[in-house]
Parts: C-alpha cells; structure tokens; sequence
DNA sequence: CCTATGATCCGCT
DNA sequence: GCGGATCATAGGG
C-alpha cells in the first residue's frame, strides 16, 4: 500500500497532450501478455498501471480488482452459447483490444481482450487505485472523493472518462494503455466469485488485491500462495470479510 | 452500518 | 418487451 501517488504532476498534460508524464508511468504491457488465458491475464493485470489521456488529460490508477469472462462455456459471458453479436464481436478480437459496452442506461464498463484472435476472452477492470490526475478523476465523478472515486467498474469508467469510443480500440493506439507495475506487488492476490450476475457467478473468477480500500466489495474468496499460477480450482473456506 | 429501490438505455430474444 | 458484468440515495437499525 504504498504511497507512489505522484501528487504533484504538473498539469503540463493539458498542453502537450500527456506524452511526456505518460513516460513517466512505466513501459506499457507486450500485446504477448493478453495472448492467453483470461484468468491469468485478470490475475497478473493486479497491480499494472491504468493510464488515460481522454480529454488531454492524464489519469491513471493502478489495478486493484478484475474479473475474468470466458467464451462459450461461461454462462456469465456475453460470448455466451449464443453466437457472435454485434455488441460481443470484440471479445473475440486481438488480444490487447480494448471492449467497452453500456448497461443500467448509464453506466460504461471497461475490459480488455485476452486468449487469441477467434477465440471469446475479456477481463473486466473493476477498480483501480488512483495515481495520477486525482483531481480530474474527482471532476469526472461529480466531487466524490477517497475510495467512491474508483471502487467499481461503472465508477473507473467515468473516473477516467471511458466510454464507447474506446470500444474496438487497441491498447496504447487510442487513448487508454496498461503499464508494467511500478514496484512489484507484494500486496497479496484473492479469488472469488464475480459480482453481479445471475449466472456464473459461483465460479472463482474475480481476482482482488487482498485488504486494498479501493476493491469494490468484499465477498466470500481465498487468498492465492504467493508464487503459484493461476488457480481456477479448489474451494477454500476463508472468509475475506472487511 | 445495512438493505431496498429507482434510474434509464440498449442489445438481444 | 425484458433485464442487465451498476450506482446513488433513502430509510431503518
């Protein structure tokens, strides 16, 4: 937890369009990294930095919470059993390609496409930890501030002004890329259930850094031993309760 | 603290 | 028409 806010960022952002301090947020994820399994792309995307330049100005937050979402075999998916739709086509894009879709009549939520062209595959980025452009994140989201600013995936969407013209988009080609964590994690992993769905939601897909105040909300999970792969299996009785 | 409910569009059946 | 990968608010304990 701790504290790398780069509080004082000049606001050079809104002039020069944000390449400079963007730089300054660390080298942006190899398109190799979403060439794989969901699940080990929402796990490993835990503490990576979020940056956008919507607008011309730079916010960024690392990544605290994802869900991952499978194709035709997750009954949570929108690449669920139907076939390619419209709205869904993206999740079965290039690896690294930006799904950005509307729901509740007002809400964007933002997913990054994994497995490999052809095969249906996204990670849902739930919450994010603010790092950058705080004060524009708090404009955006109508003067909330603390952990309201980005404890969920309608709240990071607006914080850092997503929306369906990210949709179809590649990572670091738009406005929106993913950077290499600053300090390595030793903030510990969870995994359970995804929130919200009427289907699939029992299945252990939602990964969370344990004890962070920005996760969204606490549900029943198990902690992941530090060093192992991506774990899908196995039911633990642990209660992550905050 | 908690649970309940309304808001408000669009994609899909 | 229905219901949603949600959020903010109102009300009760």
């Amino acid at each position: 937890m701790g504290r790398l806010a780069l509080t004082g960022m000049k606001k050079r952002a809104e002039s020069a369009g944000g390449e400079e301090d963007e730089d300054a947020l660390g080298s942006p994820l190899p398109q190799d990294f979403f060439a794989r399994d969901s699940r080990a792309v929402a796990e490993e995307l835990l503490g990576a930095t979020l940056v956008s330049t919507v607008g011309r100005r730079l916010t960024a937050g690392r990544i605290v919470e994802t869900e991952a979402y499978l194709g035709a075999n997750d009954p949570g998916s929108h690449a669920s059993t139907r076939g390619v739709t419209e709205r869904n086509r993206v999740m079965y894009g290039r690896p690294g390609t930006i799904y950005v879709y509307f729901t509740y009549g007002m809400h964007h939520m933002l997913n990054l496409v994994a497995e490999r062209e052809g095969e249906a595959g996204a990670v849902l980025i739930r919450a994010v930890e603010p790092i950058a452009g705080i004060d524009v994140m708090v404009d955006r989201r109508a003067g909330r501030a603390g952990p309201e600013l980005t404890n969920g995936p309608g709240k990071v969407a607006q914080a850092l002004g997503v929306d369906l013209d990210d949709n179809g988009t590649l990572l670091g080609e738009g406005r929106l890329s993913v950077r290499e964590p600053v300090a390595p994690p030793d903030d510990e992993t969870g995994v359970s259930g995804r929130v919200g769905l009427s289907q699939g939601h029992g299945l252990p897909l939602r990964y969370y850094l344990v004890d962070n105040p920005y996760v969204s909300r606490a549900k029943p999970g198990r902690r992941i031993p530090k060093g192992r792969a991506s774990g899908a299996q196995g039911r633990g009785h642990d209660r992550e309760t905050r």
